[in-house]
DNA sequence: GTAATACCTCAACTTAACTTGAGGTCAAGC
DNA sequence: GCTTGACCTCAAGTTAAGTTGAGGTATTAC
């Protein structure tokens, strides 16, 4: 297959970086579509690419799939994503990061000699009561919620 | 049980604000130690609210249970933890929040019009790039290059 | 002395983001 | 035209950090 306008998995896969499997999974979450050749083969336009580079740089920012699925639903459906498209995206992702950049800054200033001090008590110490609400919040796995 | 010296799991959970189930588990994990009565049940020194405190702040700053039990194994064993002890550990805790901070910066830094740009191409996009590796190549960061 | 808690163990379930494997089809090269 | 490699589906496994539940014992309160 030679046709640069559409892409089997396989190629893909190669040119993102991004397993075959993740792209399977990736289509059940809804991130990327494709649709079928004779053979039942999935076939992807060349916008895909950008889609999966772009659900690669919002996981480095820390991201969760269902979040990129969703921020994904705002985009046209009838024509390729622009640039403007993308940034709209991309300006809300900053925010957060921003958000929890200066969390995680906080978090370090409160940090300095705390730790090894008397105070990590829950009710008293900073570091353990993070918006001063007293474990409020819903037990359950979490990977790296705070972060 | 009045006694202050010993904790039952349950008095620990509520001290600690960490669930019963969860102590049960970091004690798995090699996290926490107890001792057990006569009728089998857990007694813990007053000591284990502070290393569930340690714990429940390392976990803020995204160290996993695994990384916090290895630094534990550096604690002495005979004597309760000084502060300089718990130090000793959060210093180095310390340094790779700064060292993830410092990247999410950059990756903020190069968040900046570079996801709606043309470049997020696995070669030459420094957000696709993470480990830099077009630097060697002299090639230049070319972030608005390709749109 | 008995009922209500608190505790015990062990297994299975949860979420996220995938990977691995089994069993079978399709396409491409020679 | 046949073999190899790419692809298909679906189920189950993986890791982290726990939670939930079942079945049973201990402790506490009245």
């Amino acid at each position: 297959m030679k046709t640069l306008r559409q892409l089997s998995v396989g190629q893909v896969a190669k040119r993102s970086g991004v397993a075959v499997s993740a792209l399977h999974f990736y289509e059940t979450k809804g991130l990327i579509k494709s649709w079928r050749n004779a053979g039942n083969q999935r076939r992807y336009p060349r916008e895909v690419l950008r889609r999966v580079a772009v659900i690669k740089v919002a996981q480095r920012l820390g991201v969760p799939l269902a979040d990129i699925a969703n921020a994904f639903q705002g985009l046209p459906e009838a024509r390729t994503p622009t640039a403007a498209d993308w940034n709209k995206i991309s300006d809300i992702w900053r925010a957060q990061l921003d958000q929890r950049i200066n969390g995680l800054i906080k978090l370090r200033d409160q940090l300095d000699g705390c730790i090894g001090c008397g105070c990590l008590s829950l009710k008293v110490c900073p570091l353990r009561n993070p918006e001063d609400k007293l474990a409020e919040q819903g037990t359950g796995a979490r990977l790296l919620s705070g972060s």
